[in-house]
DNA sequence: CTGAAAGCGCTAACAT
DNA sequence: ATGTTAGCGCTTTCAG
């Protein structure tokens, strides 16, 4: 074996073992279109025999080009985002990049700082539930490659699941049992997601009649939903739509403790169909997407993103799935 | 601004504009003590105004560090990982590192491709429930740096939860309400969890006098419950242990479509009391462990490994957590 | 189509 | 304590 001592061999090992030169190695690896045939196989037969593998950092160095992509998440223990980093992580390895992780914990901060450190060993970033503002974002978007998931912001390439239409479909669907005062029960302050979807509902609740109450923000985990219960159940309204499903989660189990009664005292709707949605009690009826298709498709329009083109924004669609949570207003 | 028409500063440009050697300007960012404090400020204050960021990839390259670690997870969609990635995130991100994530998908195949890929670009692997054989990982650890998490190899550095004295506490769980008969719903046959529980419970069962039976091997998923618990329906036992909790969560399920009321005609525990099991009906008994704590271990041995050392074998206690889906047996 | 050679940005001996 | 000088392994002009 003509490796150097224990090393992994180099293209260096290659060209000298193949009697080519370095560069001819680089191409029949990198642009094999751009060699003979001939040297091409002849080459690809001695690097095979030597187990020749390129180092991804040396190819980086000189190319800048690191074959990587960052997915940053708001909150890495939401059961939303396995779908979103599954499809994302699909997408990334079959264009034969890699996936860097990083979970935000919530934080704007923490947010650009991950981006800051990442910036130089990744070729782009997609940004999922960013807790940053537009024009943070719209900054960035100027030196770094980056496709925002769940967030829209003039300009930047985008993809996101359907809210303004869903929020219609739930507000119709709580309209057609009878609701006539519904509740958000909202997300983070800093949340774009909470603001659209409280603008939706707001909308839409006016086209059907009802009124529209906000409350909160409470923080999107099944902890903050006991507070959202207790506020729903004092504001009096027949129904309640939480900003996600894990703060749904969370009022159904105080609401159980407190003995209201759902879907007759009070119907609860949420927002992703995350897992256990089903098997909640009762089951939950929420607004669905497709998220790991989002995640392959924010994906996507970051590695196929050029520079000067309009920036996509592509919107998916949801669809309620209704369950046992809500049924017929009875005051 | 000195900094060359639109390009980032590079330690070139800023030992230039500090009037030092580029190796000065290497020193005082990575080995400060190494260099005269005065001289330090001035490097660090110049570096600051230009707005100098060292490059990963340009560091990595000589040095072979690349301050990366790449985590390889099963199954993503499994809620039992979160713990896991989140524990090893913070952990990589405190030491500095950045966490690669891939997903293997129950492949053991894609799991040995993903580490074939990554290496050269990461220092080291974490890998979560490997579905690889006992020899391919041993052969693996000459040859790169890895600790596995929730699997054991001879030589090295693991972590897992205490599943023997884990099953011991299910098993006398069990026998304290009177059950004589169990069975297992087994998990996938390369899974070295799936082996070891049912070591364990075999083990357990005889020193209580129960006779236990395996059954399956079923998906370690929501989808494998139907088949399981119709599987533990034809066998007659009075007690299931299913293979992970979703296995549990889809085995209560179907129960309750085939009307087996859990526990009074069945009870049935499964394992990593992960999220959903205090909300499924009937709430789940299962057993706990601190995830989150385990995957910031992995890490710390990878990053703490030294060549030469005996490998250490870390076990974190587990916990039975006793809820409503196990009650006395009752024939 | 192929080879020679100059880097990519940083580290690490080796000198001074 | 600091400067000089080779590289790290690969890509990429520029010649031939």
């Amino acid at each position: 074996m003509a490796e150097r001592n224990g090393k992994r061999p180099t293209i260096y090992d290659v060209a000298q073992e193949a009697g080519v030169a370095t560069s001819t190695v680089s191409r029949a690896l990198a642009n094999p279109e751009r060699v003979n045939a001939r040297t091409r196989e002849h080459v690809l037969t001695v690097a095979e025999r030597l187990g020749y593998r390129t180092n991804p950092l040396a190819r980086a160095l000189p190319s800048g080009r690191t074959q990587t992509v960052a997915l940053s998440v708001s909150d890495i223990t939401n059961p939303h985002f396995f779908g979103v980093i599954r499809g994302a992580e699909q997408q990334t390895r079959a264009a034969g990049y890699t996936l860097i992780l990083g979970d935000t914990e919530e934080s704007p901060d923490l947010e650009t700082s991950n981006i800051e450190r990442l910036s130089g060993s990744v070729d782009g970033f997609v940004i999922a539930a960013s807790r940053m503002s537009d024009e943070q974002i719209a900054t960035l978007a100027t030196s770094h490659r980056l496709t925002l998931l769940s967030r829209q912001v003039p300009g930047v390439p985008s993809v996101i699941v359907d809210h303004e239409d869903g929020t219609r479909q739930i507000i119709e669907h709580l309209a057609s049992l009878g609701h006539t005062s519904v509740v958000y029960l909202a997300g983070p302050r800093r949340s774009w997601l909470a603001s659209r979807r409280w603008h939706s509902i707001q909308a839409s609740a006016a086209r059907h009649g009802m009124t529209a109450t906000r409350l909160g923000p409470f923080p999107p985990a099944v902890v903050g939903g006991a507070a959202a219960a207790d506020a729903t159940i004092g504001h009096g309204a027949t129904a309640a739509i939480a900003h996600n499903d894990l703060l749904a989660i969370g009022m159904l189990r105080r609401l159980a403790a407190r003995d209201v009664h759902v879907p007759r005292d009070l119907s609860v709707v949420g927002y992703d169909d995350i897992f256990g949605t089903d098997f909640c009690s009762p089951p939950l009826t929420t607004l669905a997407g497709h998220f790991e298709e989002a995640g392959r498709l924010a994906v996507d329009l970051l590695l196929g993103s050029r520079r000067g083109g309009p920036a996509p924004q592509r919107v998916l669609p949801s669809y309620l799935v209704v369950r046992e949570s809500t049924g017929p207003a009875l005051r």
